[in-house]
RNA sequence: GGUCUGGUAGUUCAGCUGGUUAGAAUGCCUGCCUGUCACGCAGGAGGUCGCGGGUUCGAGUCCCGUCCGGACCGCCA
């Protein structure tokens, strides 16, 4: 090494070391006869000292030279520091400076490298190697690191082994838009790059690895969001042998590990929550239980009083948002603003206060009285100073519309804290989807997904009720995991193409080498997958994925600092078969 | 595919109902400064107001188009 010590690892007791530090120039602070500079690496940063008096004057000249992010090499005495700076862990010593080489020169850089940048998205992201330069961002990474250290620990000590899977594999027509690989070797032909390994590993239990993980790149040709990038890593886990509950406990198992390890939390055990419930009280099927103010059913108090809105409505549902009686008129209507969002969708939103002296004022007051008020307070739990919320319209729409509202005053009060954490499984999706555009039932899960046994005698008459044995890990309403016991035998798994409306020509040639398997003794078997920058961001408290990954996409697919996507040259084109012929658009 | 929002100094931003020479902070450069650590003080340089067109005596500001960010809806088995 060119170095003796990082800049993070000298100490009081190091004092009369003579030490070799390399790193890049954080700052220079001259005060004519004495000169300081902040030299920074991955582990900290380290003071260096020069004084007009006790220096070599050609070294003082030539320190004055260095710029920001000069690399540069310094040898010299560790000495105790006349005024102390208590902020960082080297702060009692600095370095007196004996020589200094520069081992590269630096541009001055397009933005600070420091914790709160003064750099724009768009700059950090072209300069992304600057950027990781920056404690937030290399602290990120770390702690990624550290996850991903603590999954294999616990995965391994319950004897899952890590698999790789194939990154060229089949496009199929199910799910997510696939990106595509042309064949060289096989004009016209096209791999596509996996959405998750979901075949493979169900292969892998039918070969008898009854515990299998990996944590692995996986793909998907859809829009980006903060927490949704093109390319992203799964903790992909099966098991073979297992009812869901096994499954269950396994990867609460595996969470709490991760708590436990890497936050220090001890979190409590993960309860179990139908999806009907978390529809019906939280108007959502990823709630966030860090508070309550849960969804309240007013149907039969408050319908039948006249008010039409209300009495045509299939659902009349309310929240309770404590404390907030007090609201003024500009805060009620920047409620029914955001609820009336055509991403929110209803059609006016209804308030009634609960007084600090115990009366009732509502914004339908021409309909409803004190008793009728008072009443929704009972059913609603209010207290003196709580306003009621409610909203009315078909079921589901209403509940989601009050679900966003829900989390909309929960953030304004403050209640979604990002040290707290509260885990919960969401179980018995439905199995099936109807889809509006394409007419048909489309898997909410993956066709691989088992029916619920009870509930198969609906298949035909009713297939939206049919529940899956599916469930989703929820943290503070973010979905950072989903699973399912799957089908393991032909004639199931041929029936579920058969209501998804495939031919069983379509369906042996997508799937056929699944089906294929599953006559050759496949056991029963599960699995999840975890979506593991989200599980990282959550773990950091952000609420971008994107600092969570080295060098991300941006909002429209691009990686701006490789400039990429591009276009091929006209010899690889001709490699590959291909002509490129735009569409208009 | 859609909704919203932004693009002005290296950077982050301000710039009102259109009106002389477009500002601030920070960064950069120069000088001064014996304990700084977001050092301080004084001075200086730095602009095709994303691009194209239009309205107007006059456009950073208004209109149309377009490109590029960002948030969200659709989409994401």
């Amino acid at each position: 090494m060119l170095r003796t010590h990082t800049c993070g690892e000298l100490r009081i007791s190091d004092v009369g070391k003579q030490v070799t530090l390399t790193g890049w120039v954080q700052r220079l602070r001259d005060k004519g006869s004495l000169l300081w500079i902040d030299l920074r690496d991955r582990y900290g940063i380290t003071q260096l000292f020069l004084d007009e008096g006790l220096s070599d004057q050609a070294l003082m000249v030539s320190a004055r030279q260095l710029g920001r992010e000069y690399v540069i090499l310094v040898k010299g005495t560790v000495v105790e520091r006349l005024s102390k700076n208590d902020k960082i862990v080297t702060g009692n010593i600095e370095l007196k400076v004996a020589s200094i080489e520069v081992l590269n020169v630096s541009k001055v850089p397009p933005f600070t490298i420091e914790d709160n940048t003064d750099g724009g998205d768009d700059l950090r992201m072209k300069y992304r190697y600057l950027d990781l330069r920056r404690n937030p961002v290399r602290e990120s990474l770390q702690l990624r690191h550290k996850m991903a250290q603590q999954t294999r620990a616990y995965l391994d000590s319950q004897n899952f082994i890590e698999v790789e899977t194939p990154v060229l594999i089949k496009s199929t027509p199910e799910g997510a838009r696939d990106f595509v690989v042309p064949s060289r070797m096989n004009p016209g032909e096209f791999y596509a790059l996996p959405q998750s390994p979901q075949t493979f590993k169900q292969l892998l239990m039918v070969s008898g690895f009854d515990r299998y993980y990996q944590i692995v790149k996986c793909f998907r040709d859809e829009d980006l969001r903060a927490d949704r990038q093109p390319e992203f890593t799964q903790i992909d886990c099966e098991m073979a042998f297992v009812t869901q509950e096994d499954i269950l406990s396994m990867f609460e198992g595996l969470i709490r590990h991760l708590f436990k390890q890497v936050k220090g939390i001890d979190m409590p055990s993960v309860p179990h929550m139908p999806y009907v419930d978390a529809m019906k009280y939280y108007g959502s099927d990823k709630p966030d239980t860090r508070f309550e103010m849960k969804l309240v059913e007013l149907n039969e108090i408050a319908k039948g009083k006249g008010f039409g809105v209300f009495d045509e409505a299939e659902l009349v549902v309310g929240i309770c948002a404590r404390g907030c009686a007090s609201y003024t008129r500009k805060q009620l209507d920047e409620l029914t603003e955001f609820v009336k969002k055509p991403q929110i969708g209803a059609k006016g939103l209804v308030y009634a206060r609960h007084e600090a002296n115990g009366t009732f004022k509502s914004s339908a007051d021409k309909f409803f009285n004190e008793t009728d008020l008072s009443n929704w307070g009972k059913q609603l739990d209010t207290q003196p100073g709580d306003l009621m919320l409610i909203l009315a319209g078909v079921t589901e729409k209403t509940q989601k519309a009050l679900g966003e509202l829900r989390l909309h005053v929960a953030n304004q009060l403050g209640l979604r804290d990002k040290n707290k954490f509260s885990a919960l499984w969401v179980m018995d999706f439905p199995l099936l989807e109807w889809n509006e555009e394409t007419r048909r039932y489309h898997a909410m899960h993956h066709p691989f997904t088992s029916p619920k046994r009870e509930d198969l005698h609906l298949l035909d008459s009713d297939p939206g009720k049919v529940r899956a044995n599916a469930y989703d890990m929820v943290i503070n309403g973010t979905e950072v995991g989903g699973g399912s016991i799957r089908i393991h035998d032909r004639p199931t798994q041929q029936l579920m193409f058969t209501k998804l409306g495939f031919s069983e020509e379509e369906a042996k040639k997508q799937f056929g080498f699944l089906m294929d398997a599953f006559e050759f003794g496949a056991p029963p078997h599960g699995g999840i997958a975890f979506g593991f920058d989200r599980l990282c961001s959550l773990f950091g408290g952000a609420d971008s994925i994107r600092d969570f990954i080295a060098f991300p996409k941006n909002n429209s697919g691009r990686d701006l600092m490789i400039d990429t996507p591009s276009t091929i040259s006209d010899e690889q084109l001709k490699e590959l078969s291909i002509e490129v012929k735009l569409a208009k658009k």
